[in-house]
DNA sequence: CTGCACGCCTGCCCGC
DNA sequence: TGCGGGCAGGCGTGCA
């Protein structure tokens, strides 16, 4: 489910549950996830209260309050599904009255206060480790993450350096997360587009008036995101049932021979690295 | 160092 | 109806 705007809803909706709240009991299904889950992980978490919960790129960031850490990734199909008393609040489709669990139900938080957030990843490309609070930002997964995208300090002046020399295809770059955090293959495509820019231009070539659009681009298309409450794909769920709505503005991703709403120009398809890349090859240059 | 293909997983959709 | 291929919002690894 997850690029930035994703993240962003599901944190806030999990804070909502989870926030002052402790944990209960835990149900940990399987050892690993993309990688193995910590020693003890279960037990970990048993009894801890959690104080707050961040972001970091896509990462979320629950604090306890014992000094350590959650972080999660959802991979591509992870989702956090809140639900009261073993029943969803909406829309919850695999968890029934008769509290059958999913088969990639992965982990189980119970609180004190009688919700469940469960963690549900049918490919697990998510991930989950316990770090301690000072030791975060060394993590192995998070030390080399570029900037925060809607940060001030990520304007245009520093993605033109960021960009200077880069031999790549801009639309890799700005998905390489070394260079700006939580842009994925959706919000890169939509991003290019508004700027105009063209998914195949060298990287390097991007400065000046191309790289302060292309700032913009970005925060824009991240920040209407947002308030939309992120995307919503293949009937996937947001946290507490709620469908995010932005697919709906989606200018060019998954559109594939519809006109360009700008310029009428036929939407192409074309694989960077593997990735369907959408673009208009009339406005964007 | 850089850029890119690959693999990790499951599920769904499409064409035959 | 069944089956195979291609595709999917990510990212670490290993290769040239």
């Amino acid at each position: 489910m997850p690029e930035l705007p994703e993240v962003e809803t599901v944190k806030n909706g999990l804070a909502r549950t989870l926030v002052g709240h402790r944990l209960a009991r835990v149900e940990q299904h399987r050892a690993d996830l993309r990688f193995p889950l910590p020693p003890d992980f279960a037990k970990r978490l048993t009894g801890r209260r959690v104080e707050a919960i961040d972001r970091r790129a896509k990462y979320l960031v629950l604090r306890l309050d014992d000094g350590m850490v959650l972080l999660c990734h959802l991979g591509m199909s992870g989702r956090m599904v809140v639900t009261k008393s073993g029943k969803a609040t909406k829309l919850g489709e695999f968890h029934h009255d008769t509290g059958l669990r999913d088969a990639h139900d992965h982990i189980v938080l119970h609180t004190d206060h009688g919700w469940t957030v469960t963690f549900n990843d049918p490919r697990r490309f998510g991930m989950m480790d316990l770090v301690s609070s000072n030791a975060m930002h060394e993590h192995k997964l998070l030390k080399h993450l570029g900037p925060e995208p809607l940060d001030a300090v990520f304007d245009a002046a520093r993605l033109a350096s960021l960009l200077k020399g880069k031999r790549t295809p801009i639309k890799a770059a700005i998905l390489d997360q070394r260079l700006v955090v939580g842009v994925g293959n959706i919000y890169a495509c939509e991003a290019l587009h508004r700027a105009e820019i063209s998914p195949k231009r060298l990287a390097g070539k991007v400065q000046g008036e191309r790289a302060e659009k292309l700032v913009v681009a970005i925060k824009d298309v991240l920040n209407a995101a947002i308030k939309a409450g992120g995307s919503t794909l293949r009937d996937y769920v947001q946290a507490t049932g709620e469908l995010g709505y932005f697919q709906h503005s989606f200018k060019v991703y998954d559109r594939e021979g519809e006109p360009c709403p700008r310029c009428k120009a036929p939407i192409r398809r074309l694989v960077q690295s593997g990735r369907s890349t959408f673009y208009c090859a009339k406005c964007q240059r």
